[in-house]
DNA sequence: TCTGGGGTCCTAGGACCC
DNA sequence: TCTGGGGTCCTAGGACCC
């Protein structure tokens, strides 16, 4: 099993088509003005020394590497290269799962998995000017955590023989899936590693966390992984669209115009797709950061541009709070 | 630190039915 | 006149990922 990915994806392809940025900190996120809300969506490395990463506010990045050079999300360009990338890799003989722009899974089960791993990293270097790393592993799981530590511009390898010397001693967030909230957790439970995770009692972990999560978290943390890679082209079961604004909307006729031209766009999508939607729902984050949703089924599935913005009103008209709002969102789930 | 935009899946509680 | 147990569906929220 190959997990590949892209290095420093986002400010790689801007490099490339403005070469006098190498070598100098590069920040992509938001619509480039570092002044406003918005995150970081990729720094580059020489970025990263200065503590710049994905997800922090590119305020906060200007303040920590002033220098850098700060870039709009320019979505069709990276759609452009991405594809180039997944081509080049489609060339391997090998189910392939494609995990959003720069990121596969392969599944190829050869003698020379390291060799495979070099071939592909050659081809596509020779085809796209851009680096990536490949993690091999027995599983998905394995092989996706394999390219962490094979970063940049790598080759790793984990196996259930290597996995716990590599891994045991990590903090249980090291895992793919376990993020800030359940880390906090387990260690509130007295689970701090990898090692303890998979020690623990799954029976006592499925009381704490679901009788799902809890015992799938123990196998995690064993390196197992049964999922299979899936090779049939992605469906997505929703589509969204949603707006952070740059100034707080304090007037709820304001909020009701902002909804109708979100379900506008929404619509476009949809009828674009030309699969029915089931279900509309209404995002609201309020000042500061409280979000919530409420949703409103459509009779019968449609297409139809105003059964979705009177759907989306009406589920807006089930917000009883009405205080100054800072970002709304719109989506619309197909019928499955 | 002051938090984007686009998604997925799981959980818990209530409604409803038999 | 106050009420069981089980199943399923819907909804809102939470957590995570890229």
């Amino acid at each position: 099993m190959l997990h590949v990915d892209l290095d420093q994806f986002l400010a790689a392809v801007e490099v490339l088509r403005r070469p006098e940025l190498r070598g100098r900190p590069v920040v992509v996120g938001g619509d480039g003005d570092p002044t406003k809300r918005g995150v970081v969506s990729t720094a580059s490395y020489e970025a990263r020394a200065f503590g710049v990463h994905s997800g922090l506010p590119l305020r906060t990045a200007a303040r920590r590497c002033p220098d850098a050079v700060f870039l709009p999300v320019d979505r069709q360009v990276y759609e452009a290269a991405s594809s180039e990338v997944m081509a080049t890799l489609r060339e391997i003989d090998a189910v392939m799962e494609v995990l959003g722009w720069d990121e596969a899974f392969l599944a190829v089960d050869n003698d020379d998995p390291e060799a495979t791993a070099r071939q592909i990293r050659r081809r596509v270097r020779e085809s796209t000017d851009l680096d990536c790393t490949v993690g091999i592993g027995q599983n998905k799981l394995q092989a996706k955590l394999a390219t962490g530590f094979g970063k940049p511009a790598g080759v790793f390898r984990l196996t259930d023989q290597t996995w716990f010397e590599v891994l045991g001693d990590r903090p249980t967030d090291a895992l793919w899936g376990i993020g800030h909230k359940t880390a906090k957790r387990l260690t509130g439970m007295g689970i701090d590693t990898v090692a303890q995770l998979a020690a623990a009692d799954p029976r006592a972990l499925a009381m704490q966390l679901g009788p799902t999560i809890g015992p799938w978290l123990v196998r995690l943390a064993h390196g197992q992984d049964p999922s299979p890679v899936v090779g049939t082209p992605y469906v997505a079961r929703s589509r969204s669209r949603e707006t952070t604004y740059q100034h707080d909307l304090d007037d709820w006729d304001e909020v009701r115009r902002e909804v109708v031209h979100l379900a506008q766009r929404v619509a476009n999508d949809v009828a674009a797709e030309q699969r029915p939607a089931a279900r509309i729902v209404v995002k609201v984050r309020y000042v500061p950061f409280t979000t919530r949703t409420h949703g409103h089924a459509l009779g019968t599935p449609t297409t139809e541009v105003t059964a979705i913005e009177q759907a989306a009103l009406a589920a807006l008209d089930r917000f009883t709070e009405r205080r100054p709002v800072r970002l709304l969102g719109v989506r619309a789930e197909f019928a499955r």
